[in-house]
DNA sequence: TCACCTGAAATCGTCCGACAATCCTTGGAA
DNA sequence: TTCCAAGGATTGTCGGACGATTTCAGGTGA
């Protein structure tokens, strides 16, 4: 890399972004904070302009929004717009369950996506907030990979599942027994290659997680 | 604007991003480009920053590839790719239409519509490539601001919809008079508020779309 | 002639420093 | 207390610089 070594693989922009999304998951940003170049640029040893990239990819993806001339502030979601994400992915999720189903046997799929599933339901893994996040973005990633459609897998970070769950994580959204049931569903119709099934199974897992988030307090939203 | 005077509303980077898609729209950019960042920098006269800004936000709605050292190229897509983004299309065509139709009582909605669909339907404008092209885009940027689901209107612009209309624009893709049928449909639909009606037929529109593209040369096409 | 190697050109990735534009806070004046 | 102006903080943009990497044109040897 240039400016004698920096990074491991995706440049400097790439260890700004990853810190951030990182920070997030770790609770070190919280919504709503703001993000100062000028401190980035220190915290990460990286030059304004990789900053400067970094938090443009994470504003493209709706992680945190670049008001003009103020600083980029971590993005919290308000209740509508949190209903909204939420009826969006519903509609993705389903799409992604549904294709996901539809090639459950071609190459080793039916394997992967059962070593997926074995980690996320895991009781060690579903005891770690950080281990379990791991284990469901895998779950959720390996089923669009399966679906290999690749204009879904390219827009699927661009929606803000990471805000939701970094959001609403300090309550307890659903009960986690609930849960469970819910990805177990997703899991088998998708392996018994339903595609009809997994699509409603996805499509309900994510309504019921959207009643679960109407439910919640004024306090959980900004505005 | 900094540096003495410069954009109007955007900034240097929009100016740029602005210009290649338009650039796209007009022919000047063709699929397969390449982007040197000194070019832009000379032609838009604005800093290679601002050059480098405007082609990762390109990128990162998928318009151009940024290839690793090498220059940035126009994307252009192959088939698989394209019947990947078609059949996302066709979901998220159809969610918003359904959305639409939801909310057709709301405010002023439906004049709205009914003026959009006047500009697309006027035989004046189907004969200008251009004008039809942004008629249509007006359509559905409509469509989706009715529906109020700001987080599908954030990911809209993200698919590569720009990319299909010009990549296959020198081939009639589909019958002129059933596209506008096609048009038609969503719009009473639409208009009636009749939200399943409205999301099909949506959706058979892209999937008549698909069917077209299907049928084109391998030339139309990228790999 | 052709495969292979070498070195220069082209281009990108990144950093640095600078300065105007704008926002925000603070302190004083009415 | 309310209003306003000065100054600090922070961003938006530019230009220059240099290493890293890819690409391509020649040159060399079989």
């Amino acid at each position: 890399m240039p400016k004698t070594l920096a990074a491991k693989s995706d440049g400097s922009p790439g260890v700004v972004y990853r810190g951030i999304v990182d920070g997030l998951y770790r609770g070190r940003y919280v919504p709503g904070q703001r993000l100062v170049e000028a401190d980035l640029t220190r915290d990460f040893e990286v030059g304004r302009g990789s900053v400067r990239e970094a938090l443009s990819r994470l504003a493209a993806e709706g992680l945190v929004s670049m008001n003009l001339h103020r600083s980029a502030t971590i993005r919290s979601l308000s209740r509508g717009e949190t209903r909204d994400l939420v009826a969006l992915l519903e509609v993705l999720n389903g799409f992604a369950a549904r294709l996901a189903a539809e090639r459950v046997e071609e190459a080793n799929n039916r394997k992967v996506i059962a070593e997926a599933y074995a980690s996320l339901a895991d009781p060690e893994v579903q005891r770690d907030f950080l281990r379990f996040a791991r284990a469901r973005n895998t779950f959720y990633k390996t089923m669009v990979a399966m679906g290999a459609n690749h204009e879904l897998a390219r827009l699927m970070p661009r929606t803000n599942v990471d805000l939701i769950r970094v959001q609403f994580r300090s309550y307890a959204t659903v009960d986690d027994d609930l849960r469970m049931e819910d990805y177990r569903a997703i899991y088998e119709a998708i392996s018994e290659g339903a595609s009809r099934k997994a699509e409603t199974a996805a499509r309900n897992h994510i309504r019921r997680l959207g009643d679960a988030i109407d439910k919640l307090p004024d306090a959980a939203f900004n505005g």
